[in-house]
DNA sequence: GTAGACTTGTTACTAAAAGCACTAACAAAT
DNA sequence: ATTTGTTAGTGCTTTTAGTAACAAGTCTAC
């Protein structure tokens, strides 16, 4: 039998809807709706239900969904019922940033290891990382098995440091210089640049 | 004459075009073809031409596109032939990255002022600025006539912080507080939470 | 126990976005 | 002058995404 295939949108909607079930918890909620939900997401109701709907039925007719529950399934189904260690190439400003990040924490990602290429700043400390030389990426990544990796160098260097991190089994990117990375089709790739988000708002304006 | 409206998820795409034609003109590249971007982007050439059509007739058949030209057309069409101002919300690890961050150079984009309600962080240096009190906000950004703000505060002040804004004048938002915040259909919205992006594609691995 | 108010999961429908394919234009080589 | 290869712009088709509505359960109040 073929399983379904689920719309990468839908995927990336469900975390959306984590973060806001992960909320109402710590809140001391413990039943919500489709319709709270989307007031709390600015997302229809019908569109959650539909989402939800395709991974099984969570919710109960009349009553709504218990907080608690789906948001357990929804971490099984995006595989983030364990903690997932991540890699960061580059320890400028961007790549500092990141390793002292506070958002990573509950919500299971943990930055493992960082590295740079300039002597200046190999064996530095950097929060909790002593930065280490990328020369040593391949090894270190394939002996603990990471497979997810933050990429935040210059530009010119990106497309380099991706080809160097799929080599070492890197499965996830999460590319902060502000370029196009090439990857084959197997290598996920999600892109932050704050410039290109600040840019499509002042068409509007 | 009513004028044609330009779905967003165009102008979305049109800062993508724009920052690969920097690059290109960076490397004295003078002239190119959709097919050339689509290579460099990932996008399909005839995605990029019917992107572009929507705006005018920037191309010659036969020939390809002017790299300057194109850049220039683009920086017209999303208002980026000045630059913008932005305040910063938040004076913590996010927003002090981000008033370091050397990214928004050439982007028409430059950080202003940055705001923060803690006393021990008014007064303080942080870069090239020191942290305002939050309380003159509204003066501050109504004096300047800003109008694009980032919000990087906690989760649960980033829907009073953007109230604040809107008061103030403030027509765009980049929020990196990882909540859903609402505003009224005419202020434009913008999010990063990069623990989205990565759980995103967890669901693949 | 029953009426009535809610809420889910699902289906049918509508809208939007992307892909394809073609025409017209241009340049370079012969 | 003619041929060949290239490329933009555009209309049409297909695919994808989102909305709306409804039947079937569930709960509460009385």
């Amino acid at each position: 039998m073929q399983q379904k295939i689920i719309p990468d949108i839908v995927i990336g909607r469900l975390p959306l809807y984590y973060r806001a079930l992960q909320r109402m918890s710590s809140k001391g909620h413990t039943v919500t709706s489709s319709q709270e939900l989307a007031d709390t997401l600015g997302i229809s109701a019908a569109q959650i239900r539909k989402d939800l709907s395709q991974f099984g039925e969570f919710g109960k007719q009349g009553t709504g969904y218990n907080v608690e529950y789906l948001a357990d399934q929804l971490k099984k189904i995006l595989k983030i019922d364990h903690v997932w260690d991540m890699v960061i190439v580059g320890a400028g400003d961007v790549g500092s940033a990141l390793a002292r990040y506070q958002g990573f924490q509950d919500r299971s990602l943990r930055v493992k290891m960082i590295f740079d290429s300039d002597p200046l700043k190999i064996g530095k400390e950097l929060g909790n990382f002593i930065v280490k030389d990328i020369s040593t990426l391949i090894d270190e990544i394939k002996k603990e098995g990471i497979k997810i990796a933050i990429i935040a160098v210059p530009a010119n260097e990106a497309q380099e440091v991706t080809d160097t991190l799929i080599k070492a089994g890197i499965k996830a990117i999460l590319n902060y210089a502000p370029i196009h990375i090439a990857v084959p089709p197997e290598i996920r790739l999600q892109c932050i640049d704050p410039a290109l988000h600040l840019q499509r708002m002042t068409y509007y304006l």
